[in-house]
DNA sequence: TATTAGCACTCACCGCTATCGAGTGCTAAT
DNA sequence: ATTAGCACTCGATAGCGGTGAGTGCTAATA
């Protein structure tokens, strides 16, 4: 059976009524609203048709239709019509982020945000992350005779804070002094670069605070290794509760708990990484509970190695069309963020 | 008519039992199931004693009685006995705090989902500020050719971090000055204690500098006007759609937006921070939205005049002496905790 | 041959009624 | 003062007919 033009446009139709609607679309409802110029009838069996093939199916005998997995997914692939922002919505993006933002958490914070307000979904964002998180910078701070601040600068200016407790009581000076001379050891390095070798440069440098040293070199790496964990920025979770298809409080429960497990959501957004744009619709998507949802990622670089994504995460009756184009204007618009953010890195 | 001895028996088990059960209790169930040597009759007389005295209700005519507010208020003022921490629950409790956490946002942070899984409820919890907050130290750190990390330290140890974008570009050595000398003329100043005589004394004395200060100084402002904010850490919504009291959407959905409103919850905490624990039942709480639930909350101190508040929002048919004596259990903690984090300063 | 009008059929949904059972309030007996 | 007994109330549940949106099939039509 072929799958000619006007298959193709009654699907459209019943997709797009569908989107808005969320009730199963019946052959009298596009006759009317849609004039193709043919009978409900006509209708009916190009419907029925579009069922044998699969993209579309009956919830029950004798109601309307709605769209498959299938459906979606040739709609995304070959039907929707990509759609350009609005002006209000461009507006609204660039107030968000061209404020002066100097730093990557909160720049994601504020996008995820204007996503979930602008999609009606709820986003998640990773934070760009490349091969491996260098130190930019690395500083100790005395606060009080007890604890002593370290404070770490990595590439793409994410800044870390650890509080270290130290047994004894150094001095200013000392502290300084270590700090110094850390610094000028591990500029550079990534968190597996501080191997036997580099940690014993360090002991014989500062063999005079031999004592002080174990804690801040534990720190140290407490501080890199969560460095270079994936940081998950969401918003907007309590949208879902609006959307009919999770009035059923289960359903809603189920899906709140998936999205609160980090590890499922990094490795969702970590298998979308190689591609700029992607859809995942329905049973498509491997996490169980999710397979009522569908999940529009797309990727931003930061210099040439440097990538996070952007999930969002709706009903698969999602309006695709509209995510999909604010998040390439989402897209543009961090990239450019980033990019103003990272351009101090190439002058030094 | 007289609240006697029988009497406070009776609403005690229907207390207990609708704690348990979330239905309305009738007589028989306490006759069968409270061993008071008296007739489902009786009690049903007593019942009736109780409802005209405004301690319990009926949600219609012919059901069983559910408690008022002004039952839980009774029972939590009188009748309620205390419970004792179950060891498992001190245990867990000492699990997540005794591990050395060093900076206050992370103890609070796991305070919270500690006692959201312990209680089951929502966990609000507002970081210890004190009157104002000091500087202890402040430090400037070169990032690359267009930025500076500002690094402030208040006291209690909070760490906040803030990315100066420079319009030019100074080199290590100026920084480190301009640094030095913030230091020494800033270090135990409160915000509002950086008037515009201090603001003169340090232009004068980095005069050299004058160009760099702007952006610098409009930092440090930002900066410590966000430290004086209070800030929240909440824990544990989604348990809000396991009760049966929000099985209707639309009344989970209303609690969660308020739940997102933080001038609200801020207020709500800041009301009760000058009684050691106190119970805010149903309709006693002034948001609208908040009006079917019961909000427990107990203050911590930090040193002197440092206090910080935790809530714990559930529905009013939450199990209050539970909550009560976790929560002691776990103001004890912390406090030993922030104790041991601010002993550094009394050396200092 | 493709399209369409017509019609029987399905099924969710709504409102109505009957039944059931948990629970009450009242009365009369203890 | 307590309680056994009973009539009554009311929510919850199930059954039932009507309605309407929708289908699939057939036969007539262009």
């Amino acid at each position: 059976m072929a799958l000619n033009d006007r298959k193709i446009q009654i699907l459209q139709a019943i997709i797009n009524n569908y989107i808005e609607t969320a009730e199963p679309v019946g052959s009298r409802t596009i006759a009317k609203k849609y004039n193709l110029g043919i009978s409900s009838a006509t209708i009916r069996n190009e419907m029925s048709d579009l069922e044998e093939m699969g993209f579309i199916l009956q919830p029950h005998a004798s109601s309307g239709r709605i769209p498959s997995d299938m459906g979606y997914r040739l709609y995304v692939d070959h039907l929707m019509q990509k759609k350009e922002l609005g002006e209000e919505e461009q507006r609204y993006l660039q107030s968000v982020i061209s404020r002066d933002i100097s730093q990557i958490d909160f720049l994601m914070e504020e996008t995820a945000k204007a996503l979930s307000i602008l999609t009606n979904y709820t986003t998640i964002i990773s934070e760009p992350k490349g091969q491996r998180t260098r130190i930019k910078q690395i500083r100790l701070i005395p606060l009080d005779s007890a604890s002593v601040l370290l404070v770490i600068a990595t590439e793409g200016n994410f800044i870390k804070n650890h509080v270290i407790k130290m047994g004894c009581v150094p001095t200013e000076e000392k502290i300084f002094d270590i700090g110094i001379c850390l610094n000028r050891l591990l500029q550079g390095c990534a968190l597996r670069e501080i191997d036997t070798p580099l940690v014993a440069r360090m002991q014989e440098e500062l063999w005079e605070y031999r004592e002080l040293l174990p804690p801040i070199l534990k720190a140290i790496e407490t501080t890199m290794r969560s460095a270079e964990k994936v940081q998950l920025h969401m918003s907007g979770t309590k949208n879902i509760l609006a959307f009919p298809e999770f009035a059923d409080i289960q359903k809603a429960k189920s899906l709140f708990q998936a999205l609160e497990e980090k590890d499922v959501l990094v490795t969702l957004l970590e298998e979308s990484k190689h591609n700029d744009l992607q859809v995942l619709i329905g049973s498509e998507n491997t996490v169980q509970s999710m397979q009522d949802c569908s999940v529009i990622t797309a990727t931003y670089k930061m210099g040439d190695n440097t990538r996070g994504t952007i999930g969002i995460v709706g009903p698969t009756r999602m309006d695709y069309s509209q995510v999909i184009s604010v998040l390439n204007g989402m897209v543009q618009n961090i990239e450019k963020v980033l990019k103003n953010l990272s351009d101090g890195d190439k002058n030094t």
